[in-house]
RNA sequence: GGUGGGGUACCGAAGUGGCCAAACGGGGCAGACUGUAAAUCUGUUGUCUUCGACUUCGAUGGUUCGAAUCCAUCCCCCACCA
């Protein structure tokens, strides 16, 4: 274990929002050392969402950096919770799972986990282990160590209270569930998304309650989406998941906006900020073009969760088709069957659908007419137009669906 | 249990008898531009055999030449009071 607090603390420090409070994680630091003792931290994962995306790398990342510390990371599946749900049915994001689903999910994160985190300092860890036992009366007892005005306080739930929304007691009881994992795992620190400020804080009070040394609370800030507005979240879809194909994850890089650039070379890539920086004032002196470096990004972010090769062959694609609007090198095949034709002649938007380029026909019919539609390269602006397909035909429908079409005799 | 407010297209939200396939915003898609799937601008965004037809505004039934809009019943949601 790294024995140097200071420089720990420098690491630690960096990309976090909230620290409460630097002197208990010195002291912690100090105390791991002395003793050579690990700090256990603490990570959350809700088995709703097994696709981990750019917005959990930012946790991870720092997870990884606690780690190369020498330290612990507890990772704590939320199992128990997961097959509750919210069982008001209110809230999307909690639906209710089934223990297959839940250790599918489960499975599937533990895989994903560790393209970042060292798994031989990686403790994982069930929810379900403490409180599938617990009894009603523990519940109630448990109950009993924090006050409704507290959980008040939590900043989403005083706005919904005032503006007379429903709260419903589940939602009520989540800050609490959590807290109580950092007591039975004995957590030194944890760590989350700002939005999990409270939650985390929760803990920090609980443990104390229950007379163990509270645990540091860390947040890192939440990234935004390709929407560049959002939070990244599967739910609003503007994520980028670290095991899409790497060409996506390239593509989905390169669309995001300029300005957000820099806050995923910092979060994502953990680019320390005085580099982040030199970049920014290249591109504003007009001394580096913007594009080449999203390029980099795109390729570096590919490289983290693949490598270098997928990350070129990924680049070298995008400017195929975007830049020189060439085809792209693989087409997937597409077999039409006789009976769909007219002799070797089939309508446009019928090829459109059959081939499953678009959902209907009159999709179909507003991308002919926006000029959309290019077969071998040629524009079709007629939405009645007749396509021979006797010999292979290339569709592209918009900038990014393409299929070579056959007529299957 | 009582009172009041709601349920509209992917989402948010207008519309209270014909001009409503339904304003507006967001999102999506397309085009232009560009070094970018950035930004910006423009168009588009129910389905179909598209100069026309059909199905949609919680559900069912009704009034009417005509309903998202009126009536009845029902289902669901929310707040407040008890």
């Amino acid at each position: 274990m790294k024995k140097d607090v200071n420089k720990a603390i420098e690491v630690l420090g960096t990309r976090s929002v909230d620290l409460y409070s630097i002197d208990d994680l010195k002291k912690k630091l100090q105390k791991a050392a002395r003793e050579n003792r690990p700090l256990r931290v603490k990570y959350g994962a809700d088995p709703s969402a097994p696709d981990i995306h750019l917005g959990h790398v930012v946790g991870l990342n720092k997870l990884r950096e606690f780690q190369d510390l020498g330290h612990t990371v507890v990772f704590i599946i939320g199992d128990f919770t997961g097959m509750i749900g919210d069982p008001s049915g209110r809230s999307k994001t909690r639906p209710q799972l089934s223990r297959e689903e839940v250790d599918a999910n489960a499975k599937s994160y533990q895989e994903q986990v560790f393209k970042i985190l060292d798994p031989g300092k990686t403790e994982v860890r069930f929810n379900s282990e403490w409180f599938a036992e617990m009894t009603f009366e523990e519940v109630i007892r448990l109950s009993a160590k924090v006050t409704v005005g507290k959980i008040l306080q939590r900043d989403d739930f005083s706005k919904r209270y005032s503006a007379g929304q429903e709260i419903s007691l589940v939602e009520f009881l989540y800050p609490l569930v959590q807290a109580y994992d950092s007591f039975m795992i004995e957590a030194d620190v944890e760590v989350g998304g700002t939005d999990q400020l409270f939650n985390l804080l929760l803990g920090r009070e609980l443990q104390e309650k229950l007379g163990q040394e509270p645990q540091v609370v860390m947040t890192l800030p939440l990234i935004e989406g390709l929407d560049g507005v959002q939070k990244m979240s599967k739910s609003l879809g503007n994520y980028i998941g670290i095991t899409e194909p790497p060409r996506e994850i390239f593509g989905k890089t390169m669309r995001i906006n300029d300005d957000l650039m820099w806050r995923y070379f910092s979060l994502v890539l953990c680019m320390p900020s005085a580099e982040v920086e030199a970049l920014k004032g290249e591109v504003a002196a007009g001394e580096r073009n913007p594009r080449d470096v999203k390029d980099l990004l795109a390729q570096s972010i590919v490289a983290k969760f693949y490598d270098d090769s997928a990350a070129q062959d990924a680049s070298a694609e995008f400017a195929r088709i975007f830049s020189q609007k060439e085809l792209p090198d693989d087409i997937p095949e597409v077999q039409l069957a006789a009976a769909d034709c007219d002799g070797t002649e089939i309508g446009v938007l019928t090829l459109l659908v059959k081939a499953g380029l678009v959902p209907s026909n009159s999709e179909a019919r507003r991308l002919v007419l926006q000029a959309g539609v290019k077969i071998d390269d040629v524009k079709v602006e007629d939405p009645k137009a007749m396509i021979d397909i006797s010999s292979p035909a290339v569709v592209r429908a918009g900038k990014r669906k393409f299929a070579r079409i056959t007529l299957r005799s």
